[in-house]
DNA sequence: CTAAAAAGCGAGCGAACGTTCGCTTTTTTC
DNA sequence: GAAAAAAGCGAACGTTCGCTCGCTTTTTAG
């Protein structure tokens, strides 16, 4: 599996994101006319994440917005309720988006160290397809209510124990040789994050996503890596 | 070396750190007294850590940092000269204070594996100690100036060229066997800067610093080693 | 082609922002 | 203890914010 394969495959437009949107916010969305409604929503979805990802989402006014989105201000306000609602819409329909892709990934794989590969690549290429959308995800999410923000927190550690479970189970079979699986997992977590946080890094050092995830698995599977080997990736 | 004994040799008070921003931004300070402006700064950078981590510093508004420090805002302005430069002076101090001290920290270790250790140890170790700062640190970062942003991402560079150099010389030295010093470096990066981002998930799982330093730690050697074996860690 | 419906618009509203300044209170000096 | 200096104060200022609403333009329906 490579980076060029899984955005064919998986095939996240900006236009389904925004439909989902539009479905989970029908009521906050003035516009009726499903087709009027989803492309104004994508030049929002856009602005937003460009213009938030670059000075923060409470520093962009909503003139900012209307200013990079091409729309009035009279036009924005006809797709959303408020501000604040843009963030939790943003936030929650990605979340969806996402967990539903990773759980359909990676749940073929049977040998640990291969579904351990699988995760990890698969967490890495969603990260790159989606990029702006985790960055914006991670800065802003304190912004969120309360409850939003539970919610948030929530599916960052459910993503955590997928990364715990399979090492668990590698050391129940003897593939792996006995790395604490919760710690393993918070690093493996970090260093996932760190692609989309720091793409500017990588992207001066001419990285590409591929290789990152070969080193990371690499790394990894080096550390976990039991006597009857688990080095090698399965296909995904 | 423990984080017990770190924080009592280190001995980076907020006395210490107010003393260092009085004396470099001098012109901006209306207080005349070294001893009132310094315990007065000391509420006000408190007060900016607690409110700005929870709320972002954009969305932290001055009447908030009054309320929170317990100076009007009168006062609070005989000490500052505008909510941005508050922002720059916390930086800026901070970077330069934590650069200081990592430098002076692990020079004295000879060994690659040892002195690897170590870096990683003090990092982990001031962070630690200075949690609030850093977390502040990197996610504020974007909203400096440009000229302050260059020299923030600068000081991030540095640090990662600080492992990636005891790498290779590790591998010129045969101690390590590690094919990507640069990518190494950027991963030991991410998963220090995991510890003062995401603190509260340590924290709610009971893991010390010095234990998760342990464990980067031998992973990190796990996946360098080389023949003639690095895993034991020097004394610093 | 025309009338109704939908979409788009931007000046203007009250609220809240960062910042100031004339005044009061506290501390220092002699 | 009186005069001078320093520190502390908060109402008020101009600006900018999120958001609204009456109006115009575009699209749809008959």
């Amino acid at each position: 599996m490579s980076f060029a394969r899984f955005k064919r495959e998986a095939a996240i437009s900006r236009q389904d994101i925004c439909r989902e949107m539009l479905a989970s916010h029908r009521a906050a969305i003035k516009i009726q006319k499903e087709e009027v409604a989803i492309r104004n929503l994508e030049r929002i979805y856009d602005a937003t994440l460009r213009v938030s990802n670059q000075k923060g989402f409470q520093a962009m006014t909503m003139r900012d917005l209307s200013r990079a989105s091409g729309l009035s201000m009279g036009a924005l306000y006809d797709h959303l309720a408020s501000k604040e609602e843009l963030l939790e819409m943003i936030q929650s329909t990605g979340r969806r988006l996402t967990s539903r892709i990773l759980k359909e990934s990676y749940a073929s794989v049977e040998d640990p160290g291969g579904k351990l590969a699988a995760a990890i690549r698969t967490h890495l290429y969603l990260s790159e397809a989606m990029q702006p959308w985790f960055f914006f995800s991670y800065m802003e999410a304190r912004h969120l209510g309360d409850k939003e923000k539970q919610l948030a927190k929530q599916s960052e550690q459910r993503t955590e124990r997928v990364f715990a479970g399979i090492i668990r189970q590698g050391n129940k079979q003897g593939a792996f040789n006995e790395a604490d699986p919760n710690l393993t997992a918070a690093v493996i977590k970090a260093m996932v994050q760190d692609w989309y946080l720091k793409r500017w890094k990588y992207a001066k050092r001419r990285i590409s996503v591929d290789r990152y995830a070969d080193f990371v698995i690499k790394a990894t599977l080096g550390c976990c890596a039991g006597i009857n080997g688990a080095g090698k990736e399965a296909g995904a």
